[in-house]
DNA sequence: TAATTTTTTAA
DNA sequence: TAAAAAATT
């Protein structure tokens, strides 16, 4: 009788789960496995709400888990050492994952390929984030695309149903291991508070917010928008689902989940570029990188309500509009000549569904240095934007009721003056 | 998924 | 001379 484990990372379901399947459809006894990884935890602050998140989707996990006779086997210290000493423990000789695409997940996985390597035990990987990876779309020579639209159309034309039908995991779920419950690690033991300051949308809504995706994505007034992200981010939710159902109801939400799949091909292709530009040039750029500028954009004072609007929401709730994203990205980046990466970082920190390959990406597309991305003479008036898409001004009195009142700042910066400076500042760094 | 300036068009 | 189209950044 084979056994195995079967490691959960960022895919934190039992259902329609690529590597579970797999684990479970080649062997009889499958123990699953989550690990808070010491090195990743200590770095975030005690009251990191994504921390929480997790951790409720792990309680969640293993009472599945239980409810089956089973349980996840869930431990506190570096994978590095966990795994190789649980497959010992266990005496599996293979090990089930998701694979991960992220540079520094990437490394981590090789550690532990070489050192199961020299214990007999295979590590076996499966694509479940995404719905085409590595090189499953490249171009007709072969080389991965840096160009969103004909990555898009081909992206499509590869598409099956097989890419999204769900693996069906409930047909071996008896090869489940029966374990008995095990105590679960406290965020107290790991160093964390356990007091939630933000809600977690739900994913029950899949459908209707993706009906209503078109509508709602140039409207930040209307939360909505980037509720499944979360889940996205954690595997709560499953990809070829959500393409399934956008296949089906709204062709410009699927174009954001090929986006997904853009971005994540190109970090795993280009990794490099989680912080040098894509475009090499425009590590030329003399930022002005000035600290307290910074601190306004960050806190929201920066006079330019629809920015401040946006920083804090994302300091409130740990989202923010896409729309409104775009906006102070440029706002930073242009505006204020400040490095992307310190924007980057920040929505690092504080967004809950932060993705590294959507968010240098996303960055990268605003500064003009990424692939395919925005022109960097094309600067967005922040003014003509909130024209646009908050004309009510119901998002900016929400989030910054002080607006039009003496206890609101002026401008940090005149936009004529920004504008005409950045196109000058880019223009030298571009110089060939 | 830009904004602004310049030129052309049509009344 | 205002609006639309084109060019420029």
């Amino acid at each position: 009788m084979s056994s195995a484990l079967f490691w959960h990372r960022r895919d934190l379901r039992i259902k329609d789960n690529a590597g579970l399947y797999k684990a479970l459809k080649n062997n009889e006894a499958v123990i699953p496995v989550f690990i808070f990884d010491k090195h990743i935890l200590n770095n975030l602050p005690e009251d990191d709400q994504r921390v929480l998140f997790i951790y409720g989707e792990i309680q969640k996990l293993k009472e599945a888990y239980n409810a089956l006779g089973s349980d996840l086997i869930v431990l506190y210290g570096d994978p590095k050492s966990d795994i190789p000493s649980l497959a010992q423990k266990f005496a599996v000789q293979k090990i089930y994952i998701n694979r991960d695409y992220e540079p520094a997940a990437l490394a981590r996985d090789q550690v532990i390929y070489e050192t199961l390597q020299d214990q007999n035990i295979e590590l076996i990987g499966a694509k479940d984030q995404v719905i085409f990876e590595k090189n499953e779309i490249t171009k007709d020579d072969g080389l991965p695309y840096t160009i969103y639209t004909p990555y898009a159309r081909k992206w499509k034309a590869h598409l099956t149903p097989y890419h999204l039908k769900a693996y069906p995991t409930e047909k071996y779920i008896t090869h489940l291991k029966p374990l008995h419950k095990q105590t679960l690690v406290s965020l107290k033991q790991m160093g964390f508070n356990d007091y939630n300051t933000q809600d977690f949308p739900s994913q029950s809504t899949q459908k209707s917010v993706i009906e209503k995706y078109h509508l709602q994505r140039d409207i930040p007034a209307i939360n909505g928008t980037s509720r499944l992200s979360l889940h996205l981010r954690f595997g709560t939710i499953s990809i070829r689902s959500l393409a399934q159902d956008a296949l089906q109801l709204n062709e410009k939400y699927l174009n954001e989940l090929i986006w997904r799949d853009f971005y994540q091909t190109i970090l795993f292709h280009f990794p490099q570029t989680i912080d040098r530009s894509f475009k090499p040039a425009y590590d030329r750029i003399e930022w002005e990188n000035n600290e307290s500028e910074f601190k306004a954009w960050c806190d929201g004072q920066t006079g330019y309500p629809l920015v401040d609007a946006g920083m804090r929401e994302l300091n409130a709730t740990g989202f923010m509009h896409n729309r409104v994203r775009m906006v102070v990205a440029s706002f930073l980046t242009k505006h204020l000549l400040i490095d992307w990466r310190w924007g980057e970082r920040y929505f690092a920190e504080k967004l809950l569904d932060f993705e590294l390959a959507s968010n240098v990406g996303g960055w990268q597309w605003a500064a003009g240095c990424g692939c395919d991305a925005a022109p960097y003479f094309r600067v967005f008036n922040p003014e003509a934007q909130q024209k646009k898409f908050d004309p009510q001004l119901s998002y900016i009195k929400k989030w910054v009721p002080e607006f039009g009142t003496a206890a609101y700042p002026a401008p940090i910066v005149d936009h004529k003056f920004a504008r005409e400076r950045v196109l000058e500042r880019f223009k030298k760094a571009l110089q060939p």
